[in-house]
DNA sequence: CAGTCACGTGACCACATGGTCACATGAGTA
DNA sequence: TACTCATGTGACCATGTGGTCACGTGACTG
C-alpha cells in the first residue's frame, strides 16, 4: 500500500528504489534491515521514503507483494500445459518451475525465505502454512484414493515427505555449487547458477519420491 | 570462554543466568538478542555480565558449547547399542534419538537451529556443514557399494534426500501438534510434546526412505 | 506576478543497544 | 583497626534505529 506519490515517481527511480530495498530485506531479517541504509544507497532523504510508505512494515509488505506477483507470473508463463503423465510427472514439473524461479530470481527467493524464517505476524503466517499443508495433504489423499499413491502410510506423513524434499532443494544446490544461498544474488554467481542443469537432479528426486510412495500396482522405475 | 569469576558464582545463580540467556538466544537471532534484557530478567547489573564474559559473542559461543555438550551427552546416554538390523534400522535409531532430544530440550534445539539460520561466522559454519554433508554422502556411498542402497542414483542426491527428511521433522511435528516450534519452550506445551509417540512417525518415514533407496535385492516392505 | 500544490530534505527526536568505568561493598587477613 | 581483593553496580557513552516536521523548491495556474 504505497502512496500516490510513490507511483508518480519516474519509472527508473522507482524501480531502483525497489531493487535496493529488496536487496536490503532479502539479505537481512526484517528487524535488521535498515531504512537508513536504504535511503543512503538510493541517495534520497530519509523523509522521502516516508512519503512513499507509511512505515518500515508497509514497505516490507509491498516488496513481498511484488515478489509474490512476479512469482505467480513466472509460474504461469513457464508452467507447460502438461498433456500426458501421472501425478509424479506433474509434481516434477512444479518442482522444476519453482526451482527455475529461485535460480533466476534469487532476490525474490531470499525475500520470501526470509519472510518464512522470521515472519512479521506469526499468526497469519502459521495460518497460511496450515492452508498450504492441508492442500498438499488433500492432494495426497486424492491420489491415494485414485490408487496412484500407496495407502499404507498416513497422507500427512507423505505430504510432509514431499514438502521436505522441495524445501531442501535450495540447500542442496548451494552445497553442490559451493555458493551460499545468500550469495546467489551476487552478479558474479548468476552465470554459474543459470548453468545448473536442474532436469537430471529433479528427475532423480522425483524418482525417489515415486519409488517411495507410488502404489504397488504402478511401482516400477 | 567465561572468566573465573563466572565459575565462582553460586551454582543456582549461575544456572539461572545461563537459562535466561539461553531463552534469549533461543528465541531471537544473535543480533536481536539483547544483553540489556538478559540482565534485567536476571536481576543483575549490566556490568556484572561483562565480568563473566568478554562480550555478547563470548556469551553466545559459551551457550552453544553448553548445548552441544548436552546434546552429545544425551545421544550417548540414549543411543541403544543396536545389535541387529540393517542400515535403515540404524538410521531410524539415530533419527529417534535426535528427535527425542529436540522434544525434551527445545531450548537447546532452538538455540542450535538459530545458529544455523544466521550463523555468526558464515565461513566456519559453511565448512562444518560441508563436513557433515560429506560424511553422510560417504556413508551412502559405502552402503551403495555394500549393496544395501540402490546405486542408480547419485549418492549426493540420496544424502540430501535423507537430510531433508530429518531436517523437516520438527516442522512436521509443529504442524501436527499445532504448536509453533518457537513455542515448544513454553512450560504449558511440555506435556503435549512429551506425549507424542515418535515411533510410528519415524517408522513410516524410514519406511519411505527404505522404499525409495533400498537396493532392489532387499527391496521389500 | 502571487499563489498553490506536490514533492524533496535533513536536522532532530525518543529510544534501544553493546560496552565501560569509577566507585561501592563486604569478607578475609594481619 | 586498616588494608586487600574479588565482585557487584548503574550512570554514562557512542552509535544506530524508525520516524517526524518545518522548511525549501520548482512547476503550473489564475
Amino acid at each position: 500500500m504505497p502512496t500516490e506519490t510513490f507511483y508518480n515517481l519516474p519509472d527508473d527511480k522507482r524501480q531502483q528504489l525497489v531493487e535496493i530495498a529488496m536487496n536490503e530485506f532479502a539479505s537481512k531479517p526484517f528487524e535488521q534491515a535498515s531504512i537508513s541504509s536504504i535511503v543512503k544507497q538510493a541517495g534520497i532523504a530519509k523523509g522521502s521514503i516516508y512519503q512513499y510508505f507509511e512505515n518500515k512494515q508497509d514497505l516490507y509488505l509491498y516488496l513481498i507483494d511484488v515478489v509474490t506477483q512476479e512469482k505467480l507470473k513466472f509460474i504461469q508463463a513457464n508452467m507447460p500445459p502438461l498433456t500426458t503423465g501421472d501425478f509424479f510427472d506433474i509434481y516434477k514439473q512444479q518442482m522444476l518451475v519453482g526451482a527455475r524461479f529461485n535460480l533466476s530470481y534469487p532476490l525474490g527467493m531470499n525475500l520470501l525465505a526470509n519472510m518464512a524464517k522470521s515472519p512479521l505476524s506469526n499468526e497469519t503466517h502459521t495460518k497460511m502454512q496450515q492452508v498450504a499443508d492441508e492442500y498438499l495433504a488433500n492432494m495426497v489423499r486424492q491420489q491415494q484414493e485414485a490408487g496412484a499413491v500407496r495407502a499404507d502410510v498416513d497422507p500427512e506423513i507423505i505430504a510432509y515427505f514431499y514438502k521436505a524434499i522441495v524445501n531442501g532443494l535450495a540447500d542442496y544446490l548451494a552445497a553442490k555449487t559451493g555458493i551460499q544461498v545468500t550469495d546467489w544474488v551476487k552478479e558474479e554467481n548468476a552465470k554459474k547458477l543459470q548453468g545448473i542443469d536442474l532436469v537430471p537432479i529433479i528427475d532423480q528426486l522425483v524418482n525417489l519420491m515415486r519409488s517411495a510412495t507410488a502404489a504397488q500396482s504402478a511401482g516400477k522405475q
